[in-house]
DNA sequence: CTGATTGCAAAGAATTTGCACTGCT
DNA sequence: AGCAGTGCAAATTCTTTGCAATCAG
């Protein structure tokens, strides 16, 4: 396995030592998304961080989104469109996992599994890239929601991903 | 009768199967995703479609890209963003697969597993979803574009995935 | 026939950019 | 002090929608 998961640096280290700026913005954007817990877009993550820092601008926040992602710090995701073509972002945590997302009643499901490593491990050995990361995403009807199908009960409207 | 080929013979039954209506324009779209073989996004996908049939408009691509989306007759992807947000589409003909992108050079390289399948079958049994559709992409660093970092060459600019 | 499908044009959603000002380091 | 970072507003990119005309079944 090509690479091992080293010991992760804290946010503000990780900043110092790459000689990016602190400012009162960025801490309130990772301040907010890191107590999030998941799954924000970048409109709820603005309303939110202005909560910190009225001052925080639409601009910023992308900005700031794009260069999380370049410091491999957050992971984007679509889960699966349920929510017109937004992006979702949350801090990236020890175990990589993937999302399932109901496309019934919204639900969004995380997973983390041997398999999913060892996945990732076999697209490297045989296609010889190095992978830095990594999104799998599905979409179909979770347990309860089949049940209801099949008992015949009316749809619901698909509800914003929690 | 004449031999028909394949793919366009069972999507025709399917769509009226469900009583989906044969226009021109869909045909003219869905001949240009199977004859292209992978990744058009909906630009590309108008642009040769109007080859086959001048009056293809561009609200009628993304209204056919929806219903056979619909139908799971196509598989929408990222490519992690390689070239702006947009979405390109690849015919649901071989079996499922992932997509490795190289952030250097652009290449897009396919790949496909038992283990990918025994991961899906692990979250069915896991979560109790049924999975419809699901989609997995990974983006670093190829093998050649690795070696040539190493050798130091200068980085080439991104190029369109294909 | 007649309702599904279309082209057109305009709107919409999400994200990005140019520029002058601000404030880290 | 110098330049990365910011707010603001406008621009861009990609996708969707309203509506009258058209066409498949």
């Amino acid at each position: 396995m090509p690479f091992r998961k080293l010991q992760r640096r804290s946010l503000m280290e990780d900043f110092r030592a790459r000689r990016v700026r602190v400012t009162a913005q960025r801490r309130a954007l990772i301040e907010t998304i890191q107590e999030a817990g998941a799954h924000l877009d970048a409109a709820t993550l603005l309303e939110r961080a202005r909560q910190r820092n009225a001052s925080v601008d639409r601009a910023t926040v992308y900005r700031t989104l794009e260069l999380l992602k370049k410091l491999g710090r957050i992971d984007e995701l679509d889960l699966m469109h349920l929510n017109g073509e937004k992006h979702y972002y949350e801090a990236k945590t020890t175990s990589d996992h993937t999302h399932l997302a109901c496309f019934r009643c919204g639900k969004i499901v995380e997973f983390a599994s041997e398999v999913y490593e060892e996945l990732k491990a076999e697209m490297e050995r045989t296609t010889g890239f190095r992978i830095q990361v990594s999104r799998f995403e599905a979409g179909g009807l979770c347990k309860a929601c089949r049940v209801e199908d099949a008992t015949g009960k009316r749809r619901a409207s698909v509800k914003s991903p929690e």
